[in-house]
DNA sequence: TGTCAATTAACTTTCGAATCTTATGCTCTT
DNA sequence: AAGAGCATAAGATTCGAAAGTTAATTGACA
């Protein structure tokens, strides 16, 4: 009854889901279920189901016997996990410019429309993106490639787009450097996609995907935000 | 105890997923949890964290409060699948070959000969392809896209390749048509990665897999053995 | 005979105490 | 002091009966 979903693991999920990718649970934190049980209300057995399908969507990992932990982020991670997305998402995008009907390209406009119209930066924290505009911003993305008909290739690209918005989360300072047009490449992108020229779309998004990765890892310190090695304040 | 895996839910993970890339499970039929704690000798709880894996791998789905069914077969499934593959595993492959060491080299070079050495067709059973040389086939093609470093990527290539096992196995007749040459489209796989000519192993893939799917299209029935309309015989 | 509500049956989901595994701290020995 | 062995604690996993949900059956009524 207190959960958001059908069934009460659904809830669970979800509401973990969400504080991982909104940041109130640290990469690498443990996750115990006398914590857990205490902070979603819930039974362990509930908790766990949650857990398992965070761990298939690669959110949460976990080892026999040892419990789960919130994924940890690396250096390395978010090299490899951006080459798949230029290759995968771009591929994607192509298949949607291509195959995407009208609802698509109704649907991309108003997406497109929304974020533009969307708050950027909030007047009191400046250094992060404001909720709104990040879902905004997931929404476009989310729709220029939904016009894409093989739905597992979708899902791919989807569930690795998520992934990212992990780094994006733990990334303090992102969006405060100038000499970036967000605005403008969003719109050359949806341009591109508008016009069905899957060549040029597909770079585009190679290129936005490329310059927030490289954003990313120039302003991270050595070791991003990682609870792994300092697990908890004990008393 | 019972359990061959680390940990109970392990154990039956990993026969469950045996029994339904055997195909002792139908593809639609439902797996309720009376029959399942029965056959594998285990508690709802076990059985319910191996099913929620399965779901993650593709091989089971699940609806809330309507329980889990192995994942049921189709044309469309098959098709997409087909598409994804050819993209992602050519994808990899070139990776493989491009970044793959001295090591992946001789794993490659022994899963082949391995896989000529093995009979195709068993003395007694000439429908289906032997279970030794089907695993052989798959570490052979398992080994040549090991080479490649993103685990990403790679993980992604390896589970629509377990994906696919699914259709193969359900494909009656598979292998018995007289102008295939297996033999000579591994040899030259295996040659051209060999080779380190990329662009030549990645099109060899593509032609592999699109010609084994071809033939599951053009054997199978309108319908593919599926039980989700037939769901058990009642008393 | 056909439709609809009520009852029953079958199954799925949930719970939390019992069991088992791993980690931690302590003591004793070398 | 360093290390091995033991005792204790913390936490992960497992179980199966209780509660909740969906589907099937029955029976009443038009």
């Amino acid at each position: 009854m207190t959960g958001t979903g059908s069934t009460r693991a659904d809830g669970v999920y979800q509401r973990l889901r969400r504080d991982i990718l909104g940041g109130r649970l640290v990469p690498g934190a443990r996750l115990k279920f006398p914590d857990l049980t205490r902070r979603y209300e819930t039974s362990v057995g509930a908790a766990r189901e949650a857990l398992t399908r965070l761990v298939a969507d690669g959110f949460v990992r976990t080892q026999s016997n040892q419990g789960f932990s919130v994924m940890p982020l690396s250096h390395e991670d978010l090299a490899e996990l951006t080459y798949a997305r230029l290759e995968i998402e771009s591929l994607v995008l192509r298949l949607s410019v291509r195959d995407g009907d009208l609802a698509w390209e109704a649907a991309a406009v108003a997406a497109h429309h929304l974020l533009t119209r969307t708050p950027f930066l909030a007047q009191d924290d400046a250094s992060h993106p404001t909720d709104a505009w990040s879902s905004a911003h997931a929404a476009f993305h989310s729709g220029l490639l939904a016009g894409c008909r093989n739905h597992r290739l979708l899902a791919t690209a989807t569930g690795l787009r998520e992934e990212a918005e992990l780094y994006l989360q733990w990334s303090v300072s992102f969006g405060r450097e100038p000499d970036r047009d967000l605005a403008g490449e969003h719109q050359a992108l949806l341009d591109a996609a508008m016009a069905r020229d899957a060549d040029r779309a597909a770079e585009l998004l190679r290129d936005h995907i490329a310059h927030t990765a490289q954003l990313l890892i120039s302003v991270a310190t050595d070791e991003p935000n990682n609870a792994s090695q300092t697990p908890l304040p004990h008393p």
